[in-house]
DNA sequence: TCAGGATACATGCATTTGCATCTATCTCCG
DNA sequence: CGGAGATAGATGCAAATGCATGTATCCTGA
């Protein structure tokens, strides 16, 4: 599938320090985030799991679809799903193919919340990233990114 | 988009882009890394914790401090810090020059620990990123986050 | 100098999380 | 078919977390 490329790989340092900054860059930036009054509604992966929701509109999405996308386990997924569709955010249906599964989907409500809140939190990434990164180096940021997030993905199974 | 505007003020389009590959990057590789044996010993965060220590030996570090690096509220930390100096790993004593504060080392124990979990750790980091980016591009995602860090941090303290 | 407010950390308590395990369903291959 | 193992999701329970608040100490300005 893929040709090899030519270079060798990075050393260990360089992975350790690449990965370093990425982390810390997170942690700076979701601290920030985590301040923003938007957030006391709904927490930072409640609001995930409905952003998530609201990009595959059609048809929902599993629970271990979901969770590929965010970091908790299975049962404290499941736990979190049962109090959105206990706060009428989402719904859960069974999975028309697989009987073991079910399927979540936005509600109207879930998804009006996902837009009020996404407006702010957008916003607030704005003024975070903003001064921060010009528009080539945010490019280029997103592209590195996409493609570590592809090839761990890929090549490397949970 | 317009080729021709030279940079300054990135759209919110493209911050939220940015920050979502991110985020997603971060997941992918975090759920990878919690899934290594190593950290059944000890989480991510405790681990975390003594890392930072070990990269400001002298004297320690204050509470506070320490929070900075990791995504814990502060009573949160507090008692993580208590359950490492349960273990041995860390210790703590009154700060020298604020009697509110408290100073918090690694032991002989706690070092070692992070040493040794820090040698599995970085391992992995190099077989999940090694694939993924070259070394120009793992400089370029290094410098790209290290920029926001410090934007962020300077720009928006919490 | 000292009152009012800020800061550092700890603690009570309800909520959330993860681990282990359970049930139900699916898949594969004899 | 049919039984062994895999997979999806739920649940009991102990541990971890966050919020609100408490206590002690520090700082500032009148």
């Amino acid at each position: 599938m893929s040709t090899a490329t030519p270079q060798q790989a990075p050393s260990v340092r360089e992975t350790a320090e690449a990965w370093e900054s990425l982390f810390r860059a997170q942690v700076a930036v979701m601290r920030r985030l985590q301040a923003d009054p938007a957030f006391k509604e709904l927490g930072m992966k409640e609001y995930d799991v409905l952003f998530t929701l609201s990009t595959c509109p059609e048809g929902g999405l599993r629970l271990n679809e979901l969770n590929d996308h965010v970091l908790l386990a299975q049962s404290s997924l499941s736990r979190l799903v049962e109090r959105l569709e206990r706060r009428g955010l989402v719904a859960r249906r069974a999975a028309p193919d697989d009987a073991r599964g079910i399927l979540i989907t936005l509600t109207e409500a879930g998804l009006e919340a996902q837009r009020r809140i996404g407006r702010g939190h957008v916003r607030e990434i704005a003024r975070l990233f903003g001064s921060a990164l010009d528009g080539d180096e945010l490019a280029e940021l997103t592209r590195l990114t996409t493609k570590l997030r592809q090839h761990v993905v890929q090549n490397h199974a949970l």
